[in-house]
DNA sequence: AATGAATGAGTTTTCATTCAT
DNA sequence: AATGAATGAAAACTCATTCAT
C-alpha cells in the first residue's frame, strides 16, 4: 500500500498531518479568541469552530492555554519576519514600503494578532514573550534610524526614543480599528496611502514650515 | 406630607451610604478587572478586593456584569468632562495644556480605563456605548481644529480625519504603557513634556524643514 | 394616658398587638404560599407582601417554617369548628346546610387552605397534623351517618367507608377549582345549589330509579 | 450520499442511548419531585437518585426546569392514551372497564403524576398545558355520555357538567391517597371493585330507591 | 419594635479535562 | 485518530438568618 520507505516517510507524513490539524485548530481558536477573548472562550466554542469533538482538541494540545501559547509562538515567528524586513531601511521610500508590508502581514493574520493583543492586555507572559519584545525591537531599530538621520542633519534634534514610539503609535492606531473590526480593512492601495501619510506626518509634521 | 427634616435627610444619608459602598465595590472590581480582565475575574476576587462577603456584592449590584456596566457608566461621565475641556482650544499652547490635563485625568482613573479598554476589545457594547463614542467626539473636535488652521494657512493641506486620528494615536500610545503598567506612570513634569512633544511632532514633524 | 391597671393591661395590649402583627404576617405569607408554594416563596416575598422589613419577620416568628406552622395551627382551629358543626346532623336538609356552611368557611380561608394543601402534598407533617386528621374525622362522622341510615333502611347496603370518602371527594372536587383559582368562586346561591346537587347525587345517583 | 447502513444505525443507536438516559433521569427526578416537590428538590438530589454526577444532568437537560417539562410532556402523551381509550364507551360495563384501566395507568405512573400534580398546584403553565387540558377533555366526554343517556331516559335530568365533574372527583378521590402514598395502592382486584363502586354510586346513588 | 446590612451555606449551572471505546 | 460521555471543581448567584442600631 505504501511503497515508499516505511517508517521514516510514514512518520513524516503523520507529522505533517498532525501539524496541519494543529494549525487548523489554532486558526479556529484564534478566530474565537479574537471575537470573545481567551477567558470567555470555551473549549466547546473552539471545537465547534474547528468542527471537531471537544475531546479531540486534547489529542493535539495539552490544554486550552496550550492552544493560546501555540498561537502566540506561531505569531511570534511571523512577527520576527516582519522585523527582519526592517533591516537595511535607509530612505524614506523604503520606510513607506516597509510600513506597507508590515500592514499587509499584520492584517493577513488579523485574528491571531487580535487574539494576542486582547490577552496581552491582561497577561504579562503573553505580553512580554510574544508582543512586547517585538515592539521594543522595532522601536530600537527606529531609534537607530532616527539617530542616524539626526546625525546627518536630515532630522532635527528630537528625542529618538519618543520619536520611535510615536511612529509605532501612529502605525498601530492606523491598523487597530481594522483589527478590532470597527472599520473595514483597508485595501492595498489604501494601505500604501496610509503608510505614506504616516511617514509624512512623522517626518514633516502638519504645520506649514516656517522658512525664513 | 412629611414635613420633618429627619426622614428626608435620613433617606439621603442612606442613599449616600449606598452610593459610597457601590463606589467602593466598583473601585475594588475595577482593580481586579484591570489586572485580570473581566471574564477571568471571579466574584470571589471582587469580594476579596472589596473586603466583603461574596453575597454582599449582590446587595449593591444585580450581577457581575452590572458592576462592569456601572464602572463603564461612571467612567463615561468622567470622560465627558475631559471632552468638555476641549472646547475653546485655539492656540498650540492651549492644546498642550489640554493634553496634559487629559493625561492627568486618565491616569488618575487608570484602573477604570484599563478595565474598560480590556473589555471594549472584545465587547461591542462596552466599546460603542462607553469608549468609541468619546473617541469619535474628540476626533471630530480635532478635525475641526485642523480644518480651521488649514484654512488660515497655519497647517499645510493634510487629511483632517487622518491628522486627528494620528494625534489621538500618539496620545494613546503615550499613556497606554503606563495604563498597562509596563512603564512607570509619568510624573506631572513628564506629562507636560510628553504633551509638548506630541504636539511638536504632530505640528512640526521630525524632519529638518526644507527651507529654500 | 393609660389609666387602667398598668402592668397587666399594658402587657395585654402589647400581646394583642403582637398577635395582630403575627396574624397579618400569616395572612401575607399565606397569600404568597398559596400563589407560589412554600418552598418557592422567599422571606423577601413574605416581607414585601406584609409590607415589613425582612428581618422584622423574625421578631414574630422563629423561621420561615415557623410561619407555615403557625398558619397550619391557626387553620386547624378553624377546621375544627367546621367539624363541630357536623354533629347532630340527621336529615338530608341538615346535610345540605352543613355542606353549604363548610364551603363558606373553606372559601373564606381560601389562601390558607390553598397554601396548606400545596404543602401537605409533599410534607407528611403538615398532612397528618393539620389536614389528614380533620379529613378522617369528617370521614368517620359520615360513615356513622351512613351506617345509621342504612340500619334504618333509608340507604341501601353500601360500603360506609367508601360512601363517606366519595362524598368528601365530590365536595373537595367542587371547591378545589375555586381554591386553585382556575374557576371563579361560587356565590352563596351557587354554593347552596352545589351542596344540594352533591347530596342529591350522593343519595340518589344519576340513573333513573328502576322501580318495579 | 451515505449508503452504508452503519452511520444511520449508529446514529439511531446513539439516539436511543440518549433517550434511555434521559428517561432514566426523568424517572429519578420524578421520584424526588414526587417526594419533596419540585422547588424543594435540588439538582444534587436528582443526581443522587439517578446515580450520576450533578453536572452530567446538564448533558441531557438544559436546566432543572427542563427536566420537569420533559416529565410533563412525556406524561401528557400517556394521558392522551388514557383519553383515547374513552371513546366508544356506551355501556355501564365498559365504563367500569375504562375506569379500571385508567387507574392502572395512573398508578403505574404514580410518581410522574404525583410530581406533576404537586407542581400544577402552584404553576399555571404545568396545570394548563399538561393536566388541566386532559381533565377537561375527559369531562367533555363524560358530559356527552350523560347527555346521551339522559336523552334515552336511562339517566334522570341532571346537570351534565356537574355530573361529569362529580365522577371525576370521585375517581380522583379514589386514587389520590394512593398517589400521595398515605394508603397502599390497590391491587388489581381492588381497583376493579373501586371502579364498580364509583360507577354504582354515580349511577344509582346511595339511597334506597323510592319505588311506589 | 423595626430594619438595613452582612453573610454562610447552599443552589444551579458551567467548563476544562479525562477516559473508555 | 476521534469522540461521546462523565465529572470534579469552581463559577455566579440566592436566600434564610443574624446582628447592631
Amino acid at each position: 500500500m505504501n511503497l515508499s520507505p516505511e517508517a521514516n516517510s510514514t512518520s513524516t507524513r503523520r507529522d505533517r498531518r498532525i501539524d496541519r490539524q494543529r494549525k487548523q485548530i489554532m486558526d479556529a481558536a484564534a478566530h474565537v479568541f479574537a471575537e470573545k477573548g481567551y477567558a470567555a472562550t470555551t473549549t466547546k466554542d473552539i471545537a465547534l469552530a474547528a468542527d471537531l469533538g471537544e475531546s479531540t482538541l486534547y489529542n493535539y494540545f495539552e490544554s486550552k492555554r496550550d492552544i493560546l501559547l501555540a498561537i502566540a509562538a506561531y505569531q511570534a515567528g511571523l512577527l520576527d519576519e516582519v522585523f527582519k524586513k526592517a533591516e537595511n531601511i535607509e530612505t524614506r521610500q523604503q520606510m513607506v514600503e516597509y510600513f506597507t508590508t508590515a500592514m499587509d502581514i499584520l492584517l493577513a493574520q488579523s485574528h491571531y494578532i487580535r487574539a494576542l493583543i486582547g490577552e496581552a492586555w491582561v497577561n504579562d507572559d503573553i505580553l512580554n514573550s510574544h508582543l512586547g519584545g517585538r515592539l521594543s525591537e522595532i522601536s530600537q531599530f527606529l531609534e537607530a534610524f532616527i539617530r542616524a538621520k539626526r546625525a546627518s542633519g536630515v532630522f532635527r534634534p528630537f528625542d529618538a526614543r519618543l520619536g520611535a514610539r510615536m511612529v509605532i503609535s501612529v502605525f498601530l492606531g492606523a491598523i487597530l480599528p481594522a483589527l478590532r473590526e470597527v472599520e473595514p480593512r483597508p485595501d492595498p492601495a489604501q494601505r500604501r496611502q496610509m503608510a505614506e501619510m504616516i511617514i509624512s506626518l512623522w517626518m514633516d509634521g502638519i504645520a506649514t514650515p516656517k522658512t525664513r
